[in-house]
DNA sequence: TTAACTTATGAATTGTTATTCATATGATAA
DNA sequence: TTATCATATGAATAACAATTCATAAGTTAA
């Protein structure tokens, strides 16, 4: 029974360590709302494709196979996460990828994908 | 007007790139679901807890501060999608991350939230 | 084997979110 | 300034997912 005294102090540990991390209502549901926003697989499709560099709205439309409307809504799901950022050329707006924190998820989750585990 | 070529044959070369790094529809959905599994504030909740170490059932309840049912029915989807795995001890049954790509997403998503950008 | 404890599950309800269609806005060139 | 092209948006519908309640199932100890 050493074994289970032993797990028990260590699950205590972690109970206290998981209580006291634990950031406020408010962290948590933004943290939680950009995740969403990146796990609709039409929006995961989009930053796919922004991931090998910046692309405007119609490039993007034919690169995911969806109508222009539905990618404006998606883009501004993104956008408004601050997954994505955007600048205008003229009659186009050219969408990218927001920062490198976003970029790592990304690649983690390729990753993820290729090695199947 | 040089920039502006210059600019066009680079999205020629994203678009490319895009097109052809695209995974397929059965794969993107996969990975699409495993976000959203993470992605629910009280899902997220639990998985920040467990970042610290593995908890049983009745533990994570506390932690997340929600009802018994409804944490076993959100463990199940974190299962049902591999992000946590669990083992039995005795009455209780334990969970823990399902693996290091999981605990780099959460580090990264924590980092993120710290230094709010 | 019964009682007590811990976790899991099915069904129903309620709440959310994506997509579509129609149209508006913004930018350029004629 | 009008016509055209590119993108954005509001409203409605339709698809999906979370939570709750009641209860089942697995495990241990008496």
């Amino acid at each position: 029974m050493q074994d289970s005294i032993k797990e028990k102090t260590e699950h205590e540990e972690h109970m206290r360590c998981a209580l006291e991390s634990m950031p406020c209502e408010d962290d948590l549901n933004e943290l939680a709302a950009r995740f969403k926003a990146i796990s609709e697989p039409s929006r995961l499709k989009i930053l796919l494709a922004l991931s090998c560099g910046e692309l405007c709205v119609e490039h993007l439309t034919q690169a995911v196979g969806g109508n222009q409307s539905a990618v404006s809504h998606q883009l501004k799901t993104l956008k408004d996460h601050r997954i994505i950022k955007c600048r205008r050329a003229g009659k186009q707006v050219i969408y990218s990828i927001a920062d490198g924190h976003i970029l790592t998820m990304i690649s983690v989750a390729k990753e993820h994908l290729n090695c199947n585990d």
